[in-house]
DNA sequence: CGCCAGGCTAGCG
DNA sequence: CGCTAGCATGGC
């Protein structure tokens, strides 16, 4: 493995990592000590994935089998690799975002005001498109943590397994690898009712439907097209265009923002999820909205 | 026991 | 179009 570090002071606003890994956006780490959304404190933990770095710099899945392991730890960014992470660690933990522009982009009101300064250093993630993909797909009426738990069923089961001296770390499958599960075997994991969602959805990338087709649409145009994969509707679409494809201006309406509408801005409950979405991006700054959805998703979760 | 969790699909009017 | 029943599972 080769080591190094990423000094955390050439981070524009500075880096939280377990609030960033922990916040419900990614379900590609998991923590060496084996207390993912236990609310433990991840001071000295290590966070342990395998996946293609190389593949992970650009935005695509890959289907190569390196590891990485990173924690924060005196300022920095500490890792070990099977080969350089720093491309794909930057893309992936957003770590040119300035956190400061972005803050100021985003309304000053109360709620988004107490969770920037809350969990200040939390970014929003970048994460390879089918690992999002599925792991939104279980996000279904399921809670965080469980959705963590799902998806790291999945990569035991299905996912390609990598040695490193005495570890052994679990991909994220691809859509080929999740093809061959039967609806059964998924059900077997826990997977309930989005067993068979997952499944079709694998079959359809596995057959050549690329997710990734819907960054060249406008935003609203690429929502509706990821909406194509079975068990994707117009909130999973949205997790997916922000903590994959770069539409930082997705919100996604789920239970807690839908209780933030209700309780903080009445005025952006138009109905429907199109036009409720129209106006609480609006109210949230357009260009960054899903920065201040994020901030508060978490705010509102771990409060 | 009932209720809820980062909802979606199919089938209805 | 919009609306709703049904859908798995585990934790509290």
């Amino acid at each position: 493995m080769e080591r190094g570090a990423i000094d955390c002071e050439s981070v524009p606003g500075g880096l939280d990592l377990f609030r960033t890994i922990e916040s419900g956006q990614s379900y590609l780490w998991r923590r060496s000590d084996d207390a993912c959304y236990q609310n433990v404190s991840a001071e000295d933990a290590w966070y342990e994935t395998a996946l293609d770095l190389e593949a992970a710099a650009i935005g695509e899945d890959g289907s190569g089998t390196d590891v990485v392991r990173i924690r924060q730890h005196d300022g920095t960014l500490e890792w070990e690799a099977t080969t350089d992470p720093v491309p794909a660690l930057r893309r992936m933990l957003r770590l040119e975002d300035d956190l400061e522009a972005i803050r100021t982009s985003v309304p000053d009101d109360p709620l988004v005001t107490d969770a920037f300064d809350a969990h200040w250093g939390m970014r929003l993630v970048n994460d390879p498109p089918f690992a999002t993909l599925v792991s939104f797909i279980c996000s279904a009426q399921m809670r965080v943590e469980r959705i963590h738990g799902m998806v790291t069923a999945l990569a035991r089961a299905y996912g390609t397994h990598v040695t490193v001296g005495d570890r052994t770390i679990h991909a994220i499958p691809t859509a080929n690898q999740l093809a061959a599960a039967t609806e059964a075997d998924l059900r077997s994991l826990g997977l309930g009712y989005r067993a068979p969602y997952v499944l079709e959805t694998a079959r359809m990338v596995a057959d050549g439907e690329d997710p990734t087709a819907a960054r060249t649409l406008e935003y609203e145009a690429a929502r509706e097209h990821l909406t194509r994969f079975v068990g994707v509707g117009e909130k999973v679409a949205d997790c997916v265009l922000l903590f994959s494809l770069g539409f930082d201006e997705a919100v996604p309406l789920d239970t807690w923002i839908r209780s933030a509408i209700a309780s903080h801005y009445p005025d952006c409950d138009r109905g429907t999820y199109r036009e409720t979405s129209r106006a609480i991006r609006e109210r949230f700054g357009g260009t960054y909205a899903g920065y201040a959805q994020t901030y508060v998703f978490h705010h509102l979760r771990t409060g």
